[in-house]
DNA sequence: CATGAATTTTTTTTT
DNA sequence: AAAATTCATG
């Protein structure tokens, strides 16, 4: 028992052995945090606390996973087999499955990913007539999605609304949810609503939960959201066994409703509340620590904490800037190429952390030309390609005959001789009695109203898929294979792309889909349809993107929101431009602080290296604008940017530019001058 | 109705 | 620059 706590800082025994009551673990990056948790399972279990009772919430499927794994090399994998550890979404989603009818959904729900909902939120401004000119779609779910995290109601908001505009989104709100209603779906954010609801409503189940589930964790708790927060408290509020685990200055999705205000009133909500704080780093170099401290140090409303490093000073870092993006992914490619070619690190080493989805592609380029491996993270990139979402759609329509966004998206995919003329009317007719577009084919009386050959066109259509309706089990595989032969798919993609190398492609996307769901089957205890369907929702991102990364030695891309949590030997953090980090946006709408905490995430992510990269120029919408410094760079040498530094001309960048040496160009395009070179101190 | 051309819009971050 | 959407033609 005493071997568990060897190598634990005292901050972080106090930590794990406070075993009643609740604990807030105040976690500076790096400073142990997921081992602080995982010991406390281990320490819990030893301790003789069944592993059933004991309830782990986190941030990514992909966190939930290292939990579990890690505890298991601590205890043994039987006993963390029982452990319950997962997202705040996977748990839902499992409660609501197991007491739909008593949470008021139909037992074969499904999930609804962002793409869907945007499709069911601009079904639900037609129904309404009201024109995408006088909302963004794209806007109107972003506020939908907003207000659900702050546990507002549609209700509630419509009859406070105060304007036009709000009762504008106030009533498509309410055509929105009738619509996922009437599709038998719920979103991202109904699933901790609903479950919210149940636990309130159902004291039953409520009990069940808090009996069953003795000791809670929370991890990353600054990212909680209202929802999130008031079904934690619900489960662990009356034993109080509670242990959160976060850090203000990593709080990164306030544009999610995550609530940082919770972790700063922790005491007051739990009283008599251990605070812990964890501020030895022991992770990255001082030289590292010190300029993310410096950084951080900006932002007036924060637990002041500085982080002190375990590990020597280190390498100074570096800053480069390139003339455009492509010089900017060029110089770190090349530096990359060289150090792996020196055996001085291997691939896997380095990551190249950016803010945007559109950063990568440049990097994507000259990672090719020069033949590194990478792998991008996230990006969604292949569930938006457009054949995997007609796969999706066809598995989800037989899923769930009445998911109509997924009916609309593939009825005429590949063509059935169904034309947008017919299917407008039909969602005319059904808006009109207030029923699913599903449902209008299934009556006669108003189907009637329909061009006969279309009405037919569908007949034909259903009774094709209706050979698929039973949920195939374990047979996934085979029965995706002649669900596809039987709409003939291979035959659209065929049609589609008459080039022979984008056909390959394509179908490609087609069989990586079939790829998954093997791997699916292989994985999962009792497989079927609806497990695959509801994983591909859940864990897009992981179920793909991990085996691939640890398959080989490749350099990681990703965004600064998938990075938190994770730990590079060697980081480029890129595009460090006014616009960029900090976000347009965010300087329009007053939150840069959070896009300071975004950098700070950035940095303290490196171990031993960290390089800085941004360019002269960029091109955004096609043309060419001139970037200039972010203001966080001026900020971790402990200046304030100069009044005219984003004025053409203006001030010098705050970094020395060295005249670059030699560039290798593989071909097309300018050779380009050299990136500036700055190490920061002195090696 | 289907196809391809012309046009418009797009860029925050994700479970 | 690329993607999505609308328009015009067969």
């Amino acid at each position: 028992m005493t071997d568990l706590l060897k190598g634990l800082n005292p901050e972080q025994k106090l930590a794990v052995t406070t075993r009643e009551g609740p604990v807030l673990v105040l976690a500076g990056a790096g400073s142990g945090k997921t081992k602080v948790i995982t010991v406390r399972m281990a320490f819990l279990m030893l301790w003789g606390v069944h592993p059933e009772n004991i309830l782990a919430m986190t941030f990514t499927n992909k966190a939930a996973g290292e939990m579990r794994e890690r505890v298991a090399g601590l205890v043994g994998k039987d006993k963390a087999k029982l452990l319950t550890v997962g997202t705040f979404h996977s748990f839902c989603v499992k409660l609501l499955r197991a007491h739909a009818a008593e949470a008021g959904l139909a037992p074969n729900f499904t999930i609804c990913d962002s793409s869907d909902q945007l499709a069911a939120v601009k079904g639900a401004l037609r129904e309404l007539r009201i024109g995408e000119a006088s909302i963004q779609p794209s806007v109107l779910q972003g506020r939908i999605s907003l207000m659900k995290n702050k546990l507002m109601s549609s209700e509630s908001f419509l009859s406070t609304a105060a304007g036009d505009e709000d009762e504008l989104v106030g009533r498509a709100w309410k055509m929105y949810e009738e619509h996922l209603r009437r599709a038998r779906t719920v979103d991202f954010d109904d699933l901790l609503l609903f479950t919210l609801q149940l636990l309130r409503t159902n004291e039953k189940v409520r009990t069940e939960l808090e009996h069953r589930f003795r000791y809670v964790m929370v991890d990353e708790y600054q990212d909680t959201n209202g929802p999130q927060y008031e079904i934690v408290k619900l489960i662990a509020g009356r034993h109080k066994n509670l242990c959160v685990v976060g850090d203000d200055d990593q709080s990164i999705y306030g544009w999610r409703g995550a609530d940082v205000t919770k972790i700063l009133s922790f005491e007051k909500d739990f009283r008599g509340a251990k605070v812990i704080r964890l501020e030895t780093n022991y992770r990255s170099t001082a030289e590292i620590l010190e300029a993310a401290n410096k950084v951080i140090a900006n932002n007036p409303n924060r637990h002041a904490k500085t982080l002190r490093s375990a590990l020597g000073k280190g390498e100074a870092i570096v800053m480069l800037r390139g003339d455009d993006e492509a010089s900017e992914a060029d110089a770190a490619a090349k530096e990359i190429a060289e150090r792996v070619r020196l055996n001085h690190s291997k691939f896997s080493d380095f990551a190249v952390l950016f803010r945007t989805q559109t950063q990568p592609r440049a990097f994507e380029e000259q990672f090719r030309l020069r033949a590194i491996p990478y792998v991008l993270i996230g990006g969604m990139s292949f569930f938006d390609r457009k054949e995997v979402r007609d796969v999706l759609a066809y598995l989800r329509l037989a899923n769930n005959p009445r998911d109509e966004v997924s009916f609309l998206r593939v009825v005429n995919c590949p063509p059935r001789g169904i034309g947008k003329g017919s299917i407008d009317k039909a969602v005319d007719i059904a808006t009109q009695h207030g029923i699913s577009v599903v449902k209008v084919f299934e009556t006669p009386e108003l189907a009637a109203e329909l061009p006969a050959a279309t009405v037919d066109a569908v007949r034909t259509f259903r009774n094709t898929l209706s050979v698929f309706a039973a949920d195939p089990g374990e047979a996934l595989v085979g029965w995706i294979r002649q669900l596809l032969e039987a709409v003939n798919y291979r035959g659209e993609v065929d049609r589609a792309y008459p080039d022979p190398k984008t056909r390959e492609e394509r179908w490609q996307g087609v069989m990586e889909v079939l790829d998954m769901a093997e791997n699916h089957v292989r994985r999962t205890r009792k497989a079927s349809l609806a497990t695959f369907l509801e994983a591909l929702t859940l864990d897009a991102e992981d179920s793909r993107g991990d085996d691939k990364q640890q398959k080989k030695d490749a350099v990681t891309l990703m965004t600064l929101h998938s990075a938190k949590g994770l730990e590079f030997e060697r980081v480029y953090l890129v595009g460090v431009e006014e616009g960029i980090l900090p976000h347009a946006r965010s300087v329009a709408e007053d939150t840069v602080e959070e896009e300071r905490r975004l950098m700070y995430v950035g940095i303290t992510r490196a171990k031993r290296h960290l390089t800085i990269t941004l360019t002269k120029s960029r091109s955004k919408y096609g043309t060419r604008v001139d970037s200039h410094p972010s203001r966080f760079l001026y900020e971790m040498k402990g200046e304030t940017p100069p009044k005219d530094w984003k004025a053409a001309g203006g001030a010098a960048p705050p970094v020395r530019v060295e005249k670059g040496g030699k560039r290798t160009r593989a071909k097309k395009k300018s050779a380009k001058s050299g990136a500036a070179h700055l190490p920061h101190k002195d090696l």
